[in-house]
RNA sequence: GGGCCGGUAGCUCAGGUGGUUAGAGCGCACGCCUGAUAAGCGUGAGGUCGCAAGUUCAACUCUUGCUCGGCCCA
């Protein structure tokens, strides 16, 4: 024995064929392909066939394009409530949806068209929209494709799609209900207008650039006012949009503004006092002392006329000044032109005192041709039409009118998103659904108010912020006037100008729809639908489509509710998207279901922020910052995408690059190499050799109780969506309880106690449990490496069908612990200059003396400290061991007789290894 | 331009109702181990809590303004 023996071959170390290194972007697709080919789906809806339901419902990411890191982190987030849910022992079926019609995909098979130098207009409308149809679901296809590889688990061969027969009759029956009960009405707007493509747009439909514009200043001569002074004196307006001078039917002042007359060369002009020295500048002329100065309260009853009254007619009627609380005195002159035609404010201004909209511009955004003033011409939005020596500023400039032009007014204007083109207010006939009609049960914004308040919002900021504008949102227009969508099945009666609605035709358009789809709307078949009772041609047939809101509004009705999904139920427990649906699905679910139901959807609304690039900056073509999850993918794997999307807080805008990458790769690893310990180490592990937990060292109690305080914070992130500390708690009990406590503490008995040891089987129990609770707990975060680690030691059924871990119960003196890792702390503080002054190297090596009152450790603080004799005494202090290290275990003990002799506790084992071999 | 939201160490995040030297994990630096080894362990250095005023005995925490960024709207 006094021989060097090398024992080596005698220390049980861990054995695994677990690789550290993941290859995940190899590893991911196999372990996919195996679930699908398993029907994982379908499996984890048998395991929990019968249990409480947990419905989260979809919202349909647009069909055209490829998937985005938006989509990505939606997604991901998605999943991991569902799993999460899973793992509790619900059932949380979910079934992916998309989104197909609209405009974006009407302009991208019109711009096949132009490509082909084909005229849209000469395509039939039924072969228009069956090319809609197919460009729709290629791209469904793409994007099933591209979610499926993040590892989603949901019904995707059975997804909805807006554009099914079903969901298409679905929302016709939707609006045919609002119909039925009132609640529509046909009538003049202002609506944001493209006279390119010809069409009302939504305001999701527009984006804002800045552009320069001409600004004039006209006047226009006061014929009458209470205030003697202002009669035959000019109003000067202010505008940057000249085009609209021709439609002027009014002039509005600020009632709380201050308003002087000053001389202006030959003409005595009215103009608010703050904005003199500005509109002289402008005139280019000086604007002397006030000739009268008044509030604008006291203009009221002041007449205009217009600058081409001349015209006679419409010219020549006269133009009342109006108090308008929208004018302020920060640019222009203090008064506006009202133009009710082509403004929100305006419109509404002149209709409160019975001025009615004129519907001068035609949709071509020309003046229609019996307009007196430049009719047949336009097009409005053209700069050269507008310019300062334009048709409208040389007319003006004739008759004297005009004070000042010039082409210099730069400003945020809107345009229409896919065309790029200017577009306009202009008054068209929509058909609208009112949010302040008096109903049974409240008005629409009311009872929608009321579904907010009964929301649970997860953040809670999101309850005030969809609340401010359910409450400030002004009615909803249902109309557009496009090919690629659900048509608004009504029959106009031309007489009374009022709409049909009869449940019995309604019910024969509704299976007219579900039997053809949307092409089911056709005036052949107007006769069908209207039968015995109703004549066609005393009906207009209505030719509008529905605004695409309406069809996502009304996801609930053809997923929830028709039981075409028979595993799910309506209302949902949550639905799930980015911020900006609070304007979007949120609301217009909100406002279907209230108008229909009378209640919300959805019990509970989980709001995301938006991904941007490492410095904070929201992701753009144009930057060229953005970042691919097909990419990262590839690169990383959709597991380390997941922790990404899963660590960061995704409630607020959150950020992703290269070195936060770099980071959760790091904490993938240390969670891999932890569970590639616990394989290692539970290398043969039995159920015989199992210990109960009262039979069990004080520390595997203790870490039986850390793992249950750790359950309890999932179990509460869980419950909060709060999955950012699901995932630090996770990775925080790995690294620090874990790898830096209780298994380096135990390394020693699990390498050379002997195996029947209680005190190592007592550990490898520990390590059993923890395996078995620590891979569930990451399951839904890390799906395809938890299955992975699962398949390695359990091959078989797959680990997402299992349930939430059930925990030993263990007492264990958690105070006691805590003192004992606050001293074990205050030790490695004081062996770390004696490292650094070579006097030890090993902690093993530390002869350790800790004050008389320090706490005890069951088998001694030697072990917990892994250092070698550890003494009492008056104050903390650390020394070099006198004692010979074990050959074996290398730990310095007294009996050790020399270096590389054995201890008793290894002599023990070895003898019995020896007399088993021999 | 308006509404709402956010800006804490290199990174990701904690910091009830204002109260001693602002915390964690990771990363980094230095060191230990070489029987979890492209692993494991230890120690340490990093923050004027976006900026500026104000309220207060006391502010990361309250108020106002500004700034940067984001979503929505105009």
């Amino acid at each position: 024995m006094t021989d060097k023996r090398d024992y080596r071959d005698t220390v049980f170390l861990p054995k695994t064929d677990f690789p550290m290194k993941a290859g995940l972007p190899q590893k991911e697709p196999g372990i996919l392909a195996r679930w699908q080919e398993e029907d994982i789906y379908g499996q984890v809806r048998a395991a929990r066939a019968g249990r409480d339901t947990f419905i989260l419902h979809d919202g349909p990411p647009y069909a055209n394009g490829d998937m985005h890191i938006g989509h990505a982190l939606n997604h991901i987030l998605k999943d991991m409530v569902v799993r999460t849910q899973t793992l509790l022992g619900k059932d949380a079926p979910y079934v992916p949806g998309w989104d197909c019609h609209g405009l974006p995909i009407e302009w991208k098979v019109e711009e096949e068209y132009r490509k082909k130098k084909k005229n849209k207009d000469e395509v039939p409308p039924k072969e228009f929209r069956a090319e809609c149809r197919a460009y729709a679901q290629k791209w469904v296809d793409v994007q099933r494709e591209q979610l499926k590889r993040l590892g989603i688990n949901a019904a995707w061969d059975r997804p909805y799609l807006t554009m099914d027969f079903q969901a298409e009759a679905t929302i016709v029956g939707e609006l045919l209900k609002f119909a039925e009960s009132g609640q529509l009405y046909r009538g003049a707007k202002p609506v944001m207008w493209s006279p390119v493509e010809k069409t009302a747009l939504a305001e999701a439909e527009v984006e804002y650039e800045d552009i320069v514009s001409t600004q004039i200043d006209v006047a226009f001569e006061i014929t009458d006012s209470p205030i003697a002074a202002l009669k035959g004196a000019y109003a000067v307006i202010w505008t940057t949009t000249p085009w609209t001078i021709p439609v002027n039917q009014a002039l509005a002042y600020g009632p709380e503004v201050d308003y002087v007359l000053v001389q202006a060369g030959d003409k005595r002009v009215l103009l608010a006092a703050p904005l003199v020295a500005a509109a002289a500048a402008r005139f280019g002329i000086a604007l002397e002392s006030p000739l009268w100065e008044g509030k604008g309260t006291e203009l009221a009853g002041t007449v205009a006329r217009h600058p081409m009254h001349a015209l006679g007619g419409f010219f020549a009627e006269p133009r009342p000044l109006l108090a308008g609380d929208f004018v302020t005195t920060d640019s222009g002159t203090g008064l506006v032109h009202m133009a009710p035609d082509h403004g929100e404010d305006d419109f509404a201004l002149c209709k409160a005192h019975g001025i009615e909209p004129k519907f001068a511009v035609t949709a071509d955004g020309k003046y229609r041709e019996d307009w007196g003033w430049l009719g047949g011409q336009g097009s409005v939005i053209n700069p050269k039409f507008n310019a300062p020596d334009g048709p409208i500023c040389s007319a003006l400039a004739e008759v004297g009118a005009l004070m000042a032009a010039s082409a210099d007014y730069k400003h945020s204007y809107p345009h229409s998103w896919r065309s790029k083109a200017k577009v306009i207010y202009r008054c068209t006939p929509q058909w609208f659904v009112p949010m302040d009609q008096a109903r049974e049960g409240g008005t629409l914004r009311e009872k929608a108010v009321a579904a907010i308040a009964a929301t649970r919002f997860v953040p809670e900021k999101g309850r005030n912020r969809i609340g401010a504008m359910v409450e400030g949102r002004p009615d909803w227009v249902l109309s557009r006037q496009r090919a690629w969508g659900v048509p608004i099945t009504l029959f106009v009666n031309r007489q009374t100008g009022q709409y049909l609605a009869d449940p019995e035709v309604n019910a024969r358009i509704i299976a007219g729809v579900m039997a053809e789809g949307v092409d089911a709307w056709d005036d052949e078949r107007a006769q069908d639908y209207l039968g015995d009772k109703y004549q066609a041609e005393d009906y207009e047939r209505v030719t509008d489509i529905l605004d695409v809101w309406f069809d996502s509004g009304s996801t609930h009705a053809f997923v929830l509710e028709s039981g075409r999904w028979p595993e799910l139920r309506w209302p949902a427990d949550l639905y799930l998207e980015g911020s900006d649906q609070h304007r979007g699905w949120f609301q217009s679910s909100l406002l279907e279901s209230c108008a229909t139901r009378g209640r919300a959807p959805y019990d509970a609304i989980l709001t995301h922020g938006f991904t941007m690039d490492a410095k904070g900056l929201k992701m753009s073509k144009s930057l060229g910052n953005t970042i691919s999850p097909l990419d990262l993918m590839r690169d990383y794997g959709a597991d380390i995408l997941r922790l990404w999307a899963l660590s960061v807080d995704f409630t607020e805008d959150h950020r992703i690059g290269k070195e936060i990458l770099a980071g959760v790769a790091d904490q993938y690893r240390k969670l891999r190499n932890t569970f590639r310990y616990l394989l290692g180490a539970l290398a043969d592990f039995s159920e015989d050799e199992r210990v109960a937990p009262e039979a069990m060292p004080e520390l595997e109690r203790y870490m039986l109780v850390r793992l249950s305080g750790l359950d309890s914070t999932l179990r509460q992130a869980v419950a909060d969506y709060d999955f950012n500390t699901y995932v630090r708690a996770l990775t925080e009990f790995c690294n620090e309880d874990l790898s830096a406590f209780f298994f380096d503490i135990r390394k020693d008995s699990l390498y050379c106690d002997a195996p029947a040891d209680p005190k190592r089987r007592a550990y490898r129990t520990v390590l059993d449990v923890l395996f078995h609770a620590l891979v569930r707990y990451a399951a839904p975060v890390l799906v395809f490496t938890a299955e992975e680690v699962w398949q390695s030691r359990t091959p078989g059924a797959s680990v997402h069908l299992l349930e939430w871990p059930e925990l030993p119960a263990a007492q264990a003196d958690v105070a006691q612990w805590e003192a004992l890792r606050a001293l074990r702390t205050r030790v490695n503080e004081a062996i770390e200059p004696l490292r650094r002054e070579k006097v030890l190297g090993s902690g093993l090596e530390a002869r350790v003396t800790v004050p008389a009152d320090a706490p005890e450790a069951e088998d001694g603080l030697a072990e917990l400290f892994i250092s070698a004799t550890v003494t009492r005494g008056q104050e903390l202090a650390v020394t070099r061991t006198d004692d010979h290290k074990c050959g074996r275990c290398w730990r310095h003990l007294p009996e050790v007789s020399e270096d590389g002799a054995l201890c008793a506790r290894c002599d023990s084992v070895v003898a019995t290894l020896d007399g088993q071999a021999a």
